[in-house]
RNA sequence: GGCGGUGUAGCUCAGUCGGUUAGAGCGGCGGCUUCAUAAGCCGUAGGUCGGCAGUUCGAGUCUGCCCACCGCUACCA
């Protein structure tokens, strides 16, 4: 295993408050990273905020402000709601950093020495109202959808990157290494989207005149031209890790991942590679897709305020318990759906019956059979092998996982090991055996054993929902557990010591019930 | 229109290279239990694996056609 884990999100666009679908995926990323952390990895986890193009100035003009101010602050927003969710992330860059700009120039003249680059003149139909060419999706009769007139034919001469050069060369990487793209899914939407590509010719318009935009980096070879979009930001995957010669740049770089949600699969699987190819680096590791989260059955739009705030979440249900349900329920790569009934589902089935109940019933009764303090384990037969056995599994299985970027599957894992503790518990039957002076060996066995597989579930869930893992091992009397934890060692069977005092606290995850709470 | 995807128990989904009685979780139902957050455990659910045809000794699993839904077709996770 590689000893370094690089996984960005996508820079969030600034042109909207952060919903659902940011908040999924800045989730998994935290939750990645923070298991590669326990692994001993170095880990960077990048993310941030895309701020030029059009659609800033069309908010600010609206608004009668500054695209810089517009810019500034929905970047904001998105930093201190990740701040305020725990998010871990090690940078948060802003495409209008002096870093960043001078980064993108540095790669657009390499990229324009190298002969790939192209300045021509087109023509197309453009929309006096709009401001801007029209493709023909934006036609209705033709006329513009918006506003009703028809187009005029206009001239306008533009640089062009010239990615079809490179679309051989990516079409094999794609095959060479089959989960460069992963989900598979996607992996085949884009060997789709390259031969309807290479068709088009394969160039890719990178710039504005500034008569029509002039927020964004400028040309350094054409100030009359700003830098357009995808080329200004997907270098950030860059710029947040030193490029080009900063002292972890090539560690990081060797072990990058992305993570997009798979409406903007191709400029990070078509554009960015060959970008990459143009300079001479190589694309990452993965390409992570997930899929959209409905609401209510109905897609996410502003105009049906389902937007889901997580900050309402939060305050509504607790963030680790909507992060918990976001991991949980959306099978990775695939749509999936979210309500406050599955959310609440989720909470009471896993969350508090199964997870938080164990947690209770084995504290009590460390607390009631064994004076609060883990007891010294004497003897051990099957019943406790097979609880071992589901441990090693779990943690053995976590790991395939999270490396095949499934966090669901992972948690499934690590409720496998709850399920099996519950059910151990019933076999032992410790509250009966305590009557029987002569099982008091078993008992202890019995309740050592709930800790122990408690310890590793806590460690194994740290990742997923930090503060619950931490509560866990408060409880079990080891709170700093987690400190210089390594996975696998870490959570491999024994690791608490007998001794141990414990607390049984409040539940852990209150059961939620919908009904009274409407009332 | 083109390209891609999906359609398996009430719900959400697994089903590897085609092979014995098609699986899991949730919900529902029946029972056991009382340490625990009225939690837990056990047992159940008889689903034409969207439809039709084909390949095969044998298909949910491969091929063709059809139906339904969804996505992409240059800038919303």
């Amino acid at each position: 295993m590689s000893e370094s884990f690089y996984l960005t999100t996508p820079i969030y666009y600034v042109n909207a408050e952060p919903h659902i679908g940011h908040t999924y995926t800045s989730v998994v990323v935290d939750t990645m990273v923070r298991y590669h952390r326990l692994c001993g990895e170095r880990s960077f986890f990048l993310t941030g905020t895309d701020e030029h193009g059009e659609k800033v100035l069309e908010v600010a003009e609206a608004r009668g402000q500054s695209a810089r101010r517009v810019a500034e602050h929905y970047s904001n927003l998105f930093r201190q709601t990740w701040d305020e969710l725990g998010l871990s992330y090690d940078r948060f860059i802003r495409t209008t950093e002096p870093g960043h700009k001078s980064v993108v120039q540095g790669i657009l003249q390499r990229v324009y020495d190298a002969g790939e680059i192209e300045f021509r003149e087109y023509e197309g139909k453009y929309c006096v109202g709009c401001e801007r060419f029209l493709t023909d999706r934006d036609l209705v009769d033709g006329r513009c959808r918006d506003h009703e007139r028809a187009p005029e034919k206009r001239t306008e001469a533009n640089y062009f990157f010239k990615m079809g050069n490179h679309f051989d060369w990516l079409t094999r990487h794609i095959e060479k290494h089959p989960d460069f793209i992963r989900p598979e899914r996607y992996r085949n939407e884009v060997l789709a989207m390259l031969r309807e590509e290479s068709g088009l010719g394969g160039d890719l318009c990178i710039s504005r005149p500034k008569s029509r935009l002039d927020w964004g980096i400028e040309l350094p070879f054409d100030e009359n031209y700003v830098c357009y979009v995808w080329f200004d930001a997907l270098i950030n995957y860059l710029t947040g890790i030193g490029y080009p010669d900063g002292p972890d740049f090539a560690e990081f770089w060797a072990s990058a991942e992305h993570l997009i949600a798979k409406d903007i699969l191709k400029p990070h699987a078509i554009f960015w590679p060959t970008m990459l190819r143009a300079i001479g680096l190589e694309p990452a590791r993965h390409l992570n897709v997930h899929g959209y989260w409905n609401v209510d059955d109905r897609k996410v739009s502003k105009s049906l305020g389902n937007m889901i705030s997580p900050l309402i979440m939060k305050e509504k249900y607790g963030f680790e318990v909507f992060r918990y349900f976001l991991l949980r329920d959306m099978a990775f790569g695939l749509d999936s759906n979210f309500s406050e009934e599955l959310l609440v589902g989720r909470n009471n089935a896993d969350l508090a019956n199964n997870l938080g109940n164990l947690v209770s019933r084995s504290l009590n009764m460390t607390k009631r059979f064994a004076n609060g303090r883990v007891p010294e384990p004497t003897e051990s037969e099957g019943p406790e092998s097979e609880v071992i056995a589901v441990a090693e599994r779990a943690v053995a299985e976590v790991d395939v996982q999270m490396r095949a970027m499934r966090p669901q599957r992972a948690l499934e894992a690590i409720f496998a090991l709850v399920d099996a503790s519950n059910r151990y518990l019933e076999l032992r039957e410790p509250w009966k055996a305590a009557k029987d002076a002569e099982l008091a060996g078993r008992v202890d066995t019995t309740l050592y054993t709930c800790c122990e597989a408690l310890r590793i579930i806590a460690i194994l869930l740290s990742p997923f929902m930090p503060q619950s893992a931490d509560e866990i091992l408060r409880r079990l009397g080891i709170e700093g557990e987690l400190d210089g934890a390594q996975l696998p060692q870490s959570a491999s069977w024994g690791g608490i010591p007998p001794g141990s005092p414990t607390t049984k606290g409040a539940p852990l995850f209150p059961r939620v019930d919908l009904d009274a709470e409407s009332e």
